[in-house]
RNA sequence: GCCGGCAUGGCGCAACUGGUAGCGCAUCCGACUUGUAAUCGGAAGGUUAGGGGUUCAAGUCCCCUUGCCGGCUCCA
């Protein structure tokens, strides 16, 4: 028979397999006519074949997916244990069971020595196809499984794994020699040819809990997370990755450096800024507002707290009343018998700054020709996130959020999203993040939204039109949007390549509704006008967070705590550099002078430490010659260096806020 | 909120199956004054997160609370 591989023409026996066209080990499965299949799958005349080499995206997803089949079969081999599901994931995989204890460390380590023996007997992966009433017999012990197949007939799911549209197959993993089968999984494939792929290549990393096809109502499953990758280099390497990714966190770098924290009488999710993190903050705050003042924002300022009336107008006690703190109750008065005298007040912390910000806009009648209205604030939030979900400074229960609203006219929405897309993207930039792409939330499209469809269409079609104006990547997140808008979303690339959700802007159809604003237009007829809210920062804290796994606490000098620590290298160098330091302090560079009686060797790995941008070490060659010497975190050092050239240096590095 | 784990001087850690808390760094005092990542000596510092229980005896075992960690669900 004739296919065609890779496009070009090849003759094959018949009964030929994709074993026989592609030999090759790190071919794990191929393209047939488009679709993935596995390597044994036979040949017809006429195939388009193409290869699927294991370090491929599909290759690796297949033998992730296959990994996750070896470590159910260790786990079953092991447990009493039903299947869950087990697909790849980014970097891995997982495979959750329905177990009576849940898996400990320990038992991670047997599941992991059980998969070892497993990858060594080296068995095949063989698909067989089944009918349904074959696979709920294969199944018989697997209520998940067989709960999966009624699933389907009701209504095939699209994220899963285990079955689809498409004919019913089940996986048999069978050793080599004997032909008997040791475990079977129903699922649609493909996989690698043979358990030996997987090699030295997996490690399992965690367990832990997690409902059963995602659903909080559904009983609790245990989860099996693991990795695996095409050899041990590239397990080694991805190992490297995390603990880079250990390194860099806020919560460790916060605790060193001494930026923050978040004492425990306080409570959970509220973070105190120490000196040196209330630098940090200041600077970035301070810069931002330049900016905001310059790109024509107002700034405003709103109380913490507010009657329960307020959020019942914004509806957000209605809609996000679990996510707010409870209510203070104050002023109600009662008599000796417990009878109410006097009705008190609900006060409530603010969950959001926008309710605030549209009372000003509406604390008078408002003309067209001021609008578009830029209303900034640094707010402080509250938000009662559940227990569960608090995490260093990137999820808290109080932050502050660089928030703005924009009252504007569907005249100027289309001007006005691109001035606000530029203005979040250059400051973005200035903080050191410029590898971005673009998010756009669309409407669901069920009725969970409201104002007029064709203003959402409007809308969308404006966002849309702006986002790919700024020539970065855009990419749909269809249903993404809230109930009262849609909204583009700017994702950052840190240094290590992790994505963050930073800015948003978000249109709102909703609130100029509920709190029926209005501008005069240039008709003197009455208008409502277009809300955005936007926040660049998304909060503070979280950005804080972000910028210090970012720069790994290495801040560039503008943001950096301390920017300049002066060595001496004896005693009588000190006065030297007292001076050197006055005049680094009076052009307003951060500067401290280490005089305390350690070794310079000591100081100098003391403030390496401690990540300071420049330690200026002078000795008596570098006095004689009216000199200092630098030396910089990455331990490079700079010697001879005159006076005025280190202070100009020092002061033009942290004005154009480069890194050094 | 759910599942599991953890909580020992400021920080990082130790204390076998229950036997009465120890080390390094930091701090303080003293000596040393040194050219690029840890000088030496001494002192002080903990009712083992909080509360309750079991036991002759609890850092260790049990229960509750708080906080943290890893996931799940959630994130206006």
């Amino acid at each position: 028979m004739r296919v065609r591989v890779n496009g070009e023409s090849a003759e094959l026996e018949e009964n030929a397999t994709g074993f026989d066209v592609f030999p090759e080990r790190e071919i794990i499965a191929m393209f047939v006519n488009g679709e993935q299949a596995d390597l044994a799958k036979s040949l017809t005349d006429g195939d388009e074949l193409a290869p699927i080499a294991v370090d491929s995206v599909e290759g690796l997803q297949i033998l992730r997916h296959s990994v996750a089949h070896i470590t159910a079969q260790a786990v079953q081999d092991l447990f009493e244990a039903k299947l869950g599901i087990g697909p790849p994931i980014e970097d891995g995989f997982y495979y959750d069971f329905l177990i009576d204890n849940p898996l400990t460390e320990d038992d991670l380590t047997k599941i992991q020595k059980r998969m070892k023996e497993i990858v060594k007997a080296n068995q095949r992966f063989v698909r067989v196809s089944v009918t349904e009433d074959e696979a709920r017999q294969q199944m018989a012990q697997e209520p998940l499984k067989l709960e999966l197949l009624n699933k389907r007939n009701e209504s095939l799911d699209e994220g899963n794994i285990e079955v689809d549209a498409g004919e019913l197959t089940i996986y048999e993993n069978v050793d080599p020699r004997s032909g008997e089968v040791k475990w079977k999984d129903l699922c649609r494939g493909p996989h690698v040819p043979n358990t030996r792929i997987a090699d030295k290549g997996f490690a399992l990393t965690r367990v832990s809990a997690a409902y059963w096809l995602g659903d909080q109502n559904n009983q609790s499953l245990q989860r099996v997370y693991g990795t695996a990758w095409p050899n041990a280099e590239d397990l080694d390497a991805y190992k490297q990755r995390l603990e880079e990714a250990a390194r860099r966190d806020h919560r460790k770098l916060g605790q060193e450096l001494d930026l923050f924290s978040f004492p425990s009488e306080i409570g959970s999710g509220l973070a105190v800024f120490h000196p040196k993190g209330g630098i940090i903050r200041q600077v970035m705050e301070d810069y931002s507002r330049r900016k905001h003042l310059e790109a024509g924002y107002e700034f405003v300022y709103s109380p913490h707290i507010s009657k329960q009336q307020l959020f019942e107008i914004s509806g957000h006690l209605q809609w996000y009343g679990d996510g707010m703190f409870p209510p203070m109750q104050i002023d109600a008065e009662y008599d000796e018998h417990g009878e109410l005298k006097k009705q008190g007040q609900n006060y409530y912390l603010k969950p959001m700054n926008c309710p605030f910000h549209i009372l000003i806009y509406k604390s008078r009648s408002r003309s067209y020709r001021e609008l578009p209205l830029r209303m900034f604030e640094f707010g402080s939030v509250y938000r009662y996130e559940k227990s569960g979900v608090v995490h260093g400074l990137t999820r808290v229960r109080g932050m502050t959020q660089d928030d703005a609203h924009l009252f504007v006219t569907q005249d100027n929405l289309e001007s006005e999203i691109e001035n606000v897309l530029r203005f979040v993207l250059d400051l973005l930039r200035d903080y050191g993040l410029d590898d971005f792409y673009l998010e756009l939330s669309t409407r669901d499209d069920g009725d969970k939204f409201v104002g007029d469809i064709k203003d959402w269409e409007v809308a969308t079609d404006t966002l849309k039109r702006v986002a790919e104006g700024t020539g970065l990547e855009l990419v749909p997140d269809p249903g993404g949007a809230a109930f009262y808008g849609p909204k583009i979303s700017v994702q950052a690339r840190d240094a290590i390549g992790r994505t963050w959700q930073m800015s948003t802007i978000q249109l709102d159809f909703n609130l100029p509704e509920r709190f029926e604003l209005e501008y005069v237009g240039s008709d003197g007829e009455k208008h409502r006008p277009i809300m955005l809210h936007r926040a660049l920062f998304g909060s503070i804290e979280r950005f804080f967070g972000v910028l210090t796994e970012h720069y790994a606490g290495h801040f560039p000098p503008w943001l950096a705590p301390v920017q300049v620590v002066c060595v001496p290298i004896t005693e009588g160098q000190t006065q030297y550099l007292e001076q050197f330091a006055a005049t680094l302090r009076s052009r307003g560079i951060r500067v401290e002078i280490d005089d305390t009686d350690e070794r310079m060797q000591k100081k100098i790995r003391n403030h390496t430490l401690a990540k300071i941008p420049y330690i200026v070490i002078a000795g008596e060659t570098d006095a004689d010659a009216n000199a200092v010497s630098f030396r910089f975190r990455d331990g490079t050092q700079r010697n001879g260096i005159e006076l005025e050239t280190a202070v100009d240096e020092i002061v033009s590095a942290v004005e154009s806020r480069k890194q050094v």
